[in-house]
DNA sequence: CCTTACATGTAATAAGTTACATGATTGT
DNA sequence: ACAATCATGTAACTTATTACATGTAAGG
């Protein structure tokens, strides 16, 4: 089974499982919360991936059961997999983030300033944009709290870092146009 | 013929066509510059969408011929398709942008401030944005050289300064960083 | 002449989303 | 009991990328 050369999906599993063994569901919701800022991916692509990323000989399962009878399946990293993730990581990273903000884009089509609709489109962000920003500071209270914290997970933190500023530059991006 | 719901190409290409007319070339070219930061779309996916959007009677085109012999289609906007332009651009826009940044990512795997691959990335990618932002600023004094300019395509400069002040905090972020 | 840009399309594949479908466990 | 969360999967569809394919126009 041949898996494609851009296959991002496909390393970033690897580099979750290389941290810990974990189930499709527990992968899932890492997509929606410590690297959703910068990657995302529902169940119903993780779960194939999986199977795929298994048949290509990179990952392993492990059949646990909880509780009485729910059976989870426990991934981890072959010793292939463990290389692909350490080839991937050193390779360059040539491409610019691709961005899609439909916002943004909207705002492209007005064409002055005086346009009534830019002032409560505005607004409308800076609420959206505050609540992103406050929530993904309380999460960095709660899961680095002290500098034994950030040391043990320093690339966890510093894409935090990296995405508390970049909400800040939103919202303070937002205010400088708010009249 | 029915266009889904959540076609945002769609609106996009409605709101280019809406300030010219258009050929998909230049819609296309328009994907790669002024709007680039925000959406990408190639002209694979811009030439079908265009035959879609007439079929649907959002917009019309008119063959025009360049010296010879090269035709061209001039698209441009129906009633209906300024009226659908309208509503898209007066709807709330609830979801905030999804960005997909391999590097950050690798970042995350990124276990110590002492791995050794570390530096040689943040090196490589202050390159990279330093680089794109001083394309961007060279840009923003092609396009917008005096206050004129500015007030007659406020969105587009909105987008520009965002997409600067984007890359600024980017490159600033990554030189925190460096050692 | 030759290279770059202009111009339009299709085919094949890959990636991603939404909906459908089912069942167990935990906490209230 | 009930709701929320845990857990896994498939089906249908939409969206996006890469490659294939062709030809004209403009500038040096």
């Amino acid at each position: 089974m041949i898996i494609g050369q851009r296959n991002r999906l496909q390393y970033i599993i690897l580099g979750l499982l290389n941290q810990r063994p974990q189930t499709g569901y527990d992968l899932a919701k890492a997509f929606e919360n410590e690297i959703g800022e910068f990657w995302q991916a529902q169940h119903s692509q993780i779960y194939p991936m999986l199977k795929r990323m298994e048949t290509s000989g990179d990952i392993t399962h492990e059949d646990t059961v909880t509780g009485e009878k729910l059976a989870k399946k426990q991934y981890s990293l072959t010793p292939a997999g463990h290389a692909k993730l350490v080839a991937w990581v050193s390779e360059p990273s040539p491409e610019l983030s691709a961005t899609k903000d439909e916002f943004i884009l909207k705002l492209y089509f007005i064409k002055t300033a005086a346009d009534p609709r830019l002032q409560p489109m505005l607004q409308e962000q800076a609420v959206l944009h505050r609540a992103q920003l406050a929530h993904l500071k309380q999460r960095r209270e709660t899961v680095f709290p002290n500098q034994t914290a950030i040391d043990q997970a320093y690339g966890h933190y510093l894409i935090l870092d990296h995405a508390i500023g970049r909400e800040q530059y939103y919202v303070d991006w937002l205010e400088k146009f708010l009249r």
